[in-house]
DNA sequence: GAAATAGTGTCTTTGAGACACTATATG
DNA sequence: CATATAGTGTCTCAAAGACACTATTTC
């Protein structure tokens, strides 16, 4: 209760962090260990703990990395989904979190009661995830597409130093269809937030120049479209 | 508590109403009747009841309706806004909601405690706002620009039949910079969201076509910019 | 040399900016 | 008529798409 004399919703963070393995688009889940959806797949996500967490996105990372063992390397407010049916403890009030990383195996036993795994998200439609969680995904999914059209948000799917080719790769499995490799270099180009180091060779051919993100730029922005 | 047994931190709404007057942008403020903050202007908004709010936007609706008398023609999730600092109560979580309206008198007294009425924006900085209530308009304002650059969203600046006079006085007001009418005209053609009516006169010279918005048309969708 | 991947040159296409021009209204 | 606002024609400019070309590497 409030002061204000209501009964306040179930304020809860989810997360849907996205990874790429092999030119394919992950979800990163965990099976539940409580009711409700008891042994069901969900988004890693829990309570705020207002001792623990500065704000709801330190609330998003600590659970991440309780749940998963994994720190996004991007993090940010997607949506926030609530209402009286979305979970059957009743009222619920879910602010979800669309995070990004490098592809990184998940030690998929965490504690004793949860599992955690990457999913392939074109395999998510056989699965039975808990709450509103497939909606959730499909909203990050194309928020995650949109972005991919006009930043360089994709970056954080790689590592720290990546070739044009890799960054081709991520965004083309983000979008689903191929996009040109010289719009990409005249982006990054444009884009002014890469700098040069050496070289790197990756199966059969000429080797590539690595690419790495300048210090201090905000990579989330970026004016034109592409792809689209 | 929840049934985890951690102290749910505060959930609120919040509401960032625009409006344009007189080629000038306003937002829609309320004097609190209570503490804290008593008697400081301050975004329209309040707790969530389960019982009345279906979801967190038609809370957002009800609250507007309740405090300001007025309904908005657009609104959206803006962003979340935490932390154990912003609220002296407490732990706070409050979803701020951006919404737009073509501009309508407030009657000033809605019921015997609290008062709402438009501020210019660029009025203020003048004004000591309610919790971070300043920070929450400055991002608001941020968004509306963006979303004035790559979407047709001004129109609900406006009445449902307008000209592109009216429109592009609308959008140079939000972006603080004149645009092409040229421009513009060739994105109300491409973006195929409107239709034409019959004709109005405004001051001294020819008479305008009315553009009208399609029915069932998804407005929030833009694909270039202009004026960045 | 063949195959594979990296990177360039350049023509086309799309849509915005600039801005002069025409059109239609009022007094 | 002058003035004011509405709307068009069209050249330029910026950035993406298409795609053939060159470059560098492994086998």
């Amino acid at each position: 209760m409030t002061e204000q004399g209501f009964i306040q919703p179930l304020f809860t963070v989810d997360n849907v962090m996205f990874a790429i393995n092999n030119a394919r688009l992950y979800v990163l889940l965990v099976k539940r260990a409580i009711a409700p959806y008891h042994n069901n797949w969900s988004l890693p996500g829990g309570f705020v703990d207002i001792a623990l967490d500065k704000d709801v996105e330190a609330c998003a990372m600590r659970k991440l990395k309780q749940k998963t063992g994994l720190t996004p390397a991007y993090l940010e407010q997607l949506e926030v989904f609530s209402g009286a049916d979305r979970d059957p403890r009743g009222y619920s009030v879910s602010l979800a979190f669309f995070a990004l990383l490098p592809y990184t195996p998940v030690s998929s036993q965490i504690n004793s009661v949860s599992h955690a795994s990457w999913w392939p998200l074109d395999q998510l439609t056989q699965l039975t995830l808990a709450f509103d969680h497939q909606f959730i995904i499909a909203q990050a999914h194309q928020r995650l597409q949109q972005k991919a059209l006009y930043s360089m948000l994709p970056v954080f799917c790689l590592p720290a130093t990546f070739t044009v080719g890799q960054l081709k790769m991520v965004i083309e499995t983000i979008l689903g269809k191929d996009i040109q490799r010289k719009s990409l270099m005249r982006r990054i180009e444009a884009s002014d937030m890469f700098t040069l180091t050496e070289q790197k060779q990756v199966s059969g051919g000429r080797q590539a120049q690595l690419y790495q993100l300048k210090p201090g730029v905000d990579i989330t922005h970026f004016s034109r479209n592409m792809g689209a």
